[in-house]
DNA sequence: TCGTCGTTTTGTTGAATGACAATATGATGA
DNA sequence: TCATCATATTGTCATTCAACAAAACGACGA
């Protein structure tokens, strides 16, 4: 919705050309969405739900060993974010990550459309 | 293992009101940019460039049979568009496309974030 | 028509990825 | 401490994917 500040990726300062690209984090982040699995994944936190490993697991019907694997490739992508909580760790949608992400996408848009 | 939900009820596919997910389309827009190498392209299609196959082979330096592939993959995934001139084909960003994937995954984020 | 150029499709191969089981790590409570 | 639960890591295997070469397709010009 609001397209202020954010401007260019932060890291790449190439200004000669003007490449006009995605911040690598951005490259990560969508690298990170592309696999349907994670995308499902994504889709379990919708409206700010925060699920453990395990729930991650059964919801989708993947081992609790994948579940942590991709939650930690989405993590890593400024996808998703954890927190732990006893004996659990949380996961819920990263929102900074994901707004970065989108208006770096939302500029690159600018440039090529 | 518990099964007790903790967010959203199982069986989430009928969503009346609130979609709280992404597109088919815009899952495809994404997977579609998910490759490296078809991120590289689309950089190519930076301020509205329109590229043959053969350029962009040549700029990305794969073969030209993999860039026709990888074009095919961005024109199904809603991410570019083809046009033929004369004996050459020529891509470019899609506009629209890009546009309706990025709308959907903002509204998706209204729902997570 | 034929030949050529550019693109698409087909078939194949090596690398990356996703999945699981088994094991290790870490945290809580008795 | 020890036992147990939840998660993370390791090792392995099957599938997917990106890349190429070669053949098929399509469009122009001679």
């Amino acid at each position: 919705m609001s397209h202020t500040a954010a401007g260019q990726p932060a890291g790449t300062q190439s200004a000669a050309t003007t490449p006009a690209g995605l911040a690598p984090r951005t490259q990560e982040f969508i690298r990170a969405l592309g696999s349907p699995t994670r995308q499902q994944i994504m889709m379990l936190f919708a409206h700010g739900a925060e699920l453990s490993v395990g729930e991650v697991a059964e919801r989708v019907g993947i081992s609790q060993a994948t579940a942590s694997q991709q939650l930690t490739l989405l993590r890593r992508g400024g996808a998703a974010t954890s927190r732990r909580d006893g004996k659990t760790v949380l996961y819920r949608a990263d929102r900074d990550g994901a707004r970065a992400a989108l208006a770096d996408l939302q500029s690159y848009l600018a440039t090529c459309c």
